[in-house]
DNA sequence: AAACGCTTGTAAAACGATTTAATGTTCGGC
DNA sequence: GCCGAACATTAAATCGTTTTACAAGCGTTT
């Protein structure tokens, strides 16, 4: 499958597309990035050349003269996260719309690659970096030796507020108000709330959030609230959780996330309890799958392709201007109620 | 939140350590590349400088000078998709093992944007691609004038194989056998293929080797098999196709991938349909979710890590090797029985 | 015709890291 | 005390692109 006559000689550079095209190296530079600044009759044989030859620029050099390469760092924590991957796509697309490129990478869980990530980015002189996970063990400190080198960096998933950088988050502590609010006012007054065998601190939140509007209730006295914990390596096995739920009189269950609402939905069905009729069940996240269920899932729905443009709009303009303040965004969350708590 | 001294000026690069450090730039070089090649004394002082001054390598420097880089494009037509995701995690860990970097790039199911990222990862000089979507149009011109220049390609989800490339894919066609054999053998014989409405070749295949399972088998003429579409953007919203499954008499439903034979599964027990007693149900690429189903889910499960890993070592391999023989791995997809298609 | 401005084009010096070839240094052996 | 080997270090060239400062050409104005 050959194309016209191979260039198999290495790359061809911006000397080979000037002696090719009778003109100097400044010329082709010129024509690529300040094309005003050459006649017409030049430009156009300079870009004629440029295709005959395939010339591509190349990215390094230009970087190594220019400083600002106009890049970002996307730093994702976990791309099976579908927070985090809408968060992704629309970063992706805000960065791509103000004309910058972006690194994308994916730590896949791991702390110790999230941390090889921003060295990586740190060497790949990005202008600014987008970054989640900061609250993992030593991430944190890296990401601050990064901006000590001049590094933009906004934090996202992260409501906290007090330190010397942008963030953008979802308040989570209201995420879980809202639930509290809607089942309480349905009537039910024993709520499981199930979360991961981690630390994690969005979902301690969405407890938070859960308590207090229990403690807002004209007859918080009858409210009765659990945490039961699943394990994160296997969220479909939430069999024992699934037990002691049924084992405990529960008449509503919130669980932290989507999935985890799923598998315990499997559980019940089998069991032949029936939702919403024996438990009112909720999750958080809202993912796509959440209604197409039998009995569609309530949900809390996060804006995260907002969440990520936002935080890129932030981080850009944080690159472009030099006095510029820091802010911290929170989001808010919205209840989507289905069948799964409101019944038919 | 102030480390030590904040260096605001600017990056500090090989020379300020050398300055530092009372050596030459080329000492610091010397351990950082070759750290045997200087004496144990003179090394230890440079790594201290390195820390001290904060020293990070830049790496468009380093590879302007180097000409390889060690880092391969992982180019992905759609992230959102689990089969693409996997394969980029196992192609990932791969790359990563043999310590080359990725530039992982999510073209977002757009054609445009892949052929934008094709020219990114040409800019970036990266020695090696893995490119998912090379079916889309001008995404194959993209990448031949990318191998033109040099640059190993390897194409993944694509199991063709008489290109000037190495290839790895999994075999679209079996895996529609194995479903009709499966579905025929349980003594079904209206069968229904819900697909989308748009051509996708993988999908086209699974629907030939259904057709292929139905011509083998003893008593092929009592066998049908029709061919449905649900709507590419509204997958969740496959109420025509349900309707049209019902009102055929249909006694089995095999579906192009799992999230349609979710949405068809949730649709079926609204109208009071048992699955698998009134008609079968089986789905494709075996999702978390398909396990997670009141009524487990049949699927076929494809080796999407061990695509990544065998790609990335091929292209790898590729890289390396100057005298390299072109492969096409096709893996065997392999069927999951559950309850939708067992009963229990 | 001299002076000026405007348009095009170019030579050459960066950017930071790597590497080759050469220069110092040290030290054991005689 | 001298020679050569082995080791440690460095000066300088190089990668490809951008940009600054300048030169050349040419038309217009005085």
């Amino acid at each position: 499958m050959s194309g016209p006559a191979d260039r198999p000689t290495g790359v061809v550079s911006i000397k080979d597309v000037a002696a090719a095209a009778g003109v100097s190296p400044a010329t082709v530079s010129n024509v690529l990035n300040r094309p005003e600044r050459v006649a017409p009759a030049t430009r156009r044989k300079v870009l004629e050349t440029i295709d005959a030859v395939g010339y591509v620029r190349n990215a390094s050099a230009s970087r190594l003269r220019i400083l600002d390469n106009y890049a970002l760092g996307l730093l994702i924590a976990d791309i099976e996260n579908p927070f985090l991957r809408n968060l992704a796509q629309g970063a992706q697309e805000t960065a791509e719309e103000y004309g910058y490129s972006v690194l994308l990478c994916d730590a896949a869980r791991s702390t110790e690659r999230l941390i090889r990530q921003i060295d990586f980015l740190a060497e790949q002189q990005v202008t600014g970096v987008l970054a989640s996970g900061s609250t993992l063990p030593g991430v944190g400190d890296a990401l601050d030796k990064l901006r000590s080198r001049g590094t933009k960096v906004v934090l996202v998933d992260e409501a906290e507020g007090t330190f010397d950088h942008c963030s953008v988050g979802v308040d989570d502590e209201r995420g879980g108000w809202l639930v509290g609010s809607h089942l309480l006012e349905l009537g039910r007054r024993r709520i499981a709330y199930v979360t991961i065998d981690v630390p994690f601190r969005p979902f301690d939140d969405r407890l938070a959030g859960l308590r207090r509007a229990a403690a807002q209730h004209p007859d918080s006295a009858s409210v009765e609230i659990e945490r039961l914990e699943v394990s994160l390596e296997s969220l479909d096995d939430g069999g024992e959780a699934a037990a002691a739920i049924l084992a405990g009189g529960f008449d509503a269950v919130f669980s932290a996330n989507d999935p985890i609402a799923i598998g315990l939905y499997s559980k019940f069905v089998h069991a032949g309890v029936s939702i919403p009729e024996d438990i009112a069940l909720i999750g958080y996240d809202d993912v796509p799958m959440a209604s197409m269920l039998p009995v569609p899932l309530s949900s809390v729905r996060q804006p995260t392709r907002m969440l990520g443009t936002t935080a890129t709009k932030l981080l850009i303009e944080e690159c472009a201007d030099d006095d510029h303040e820091h802010q911290h965004v929170a989001f808010r969350p919205s209840l989507t109620a289905r069948t799964s708590t409101l019944g038919t």
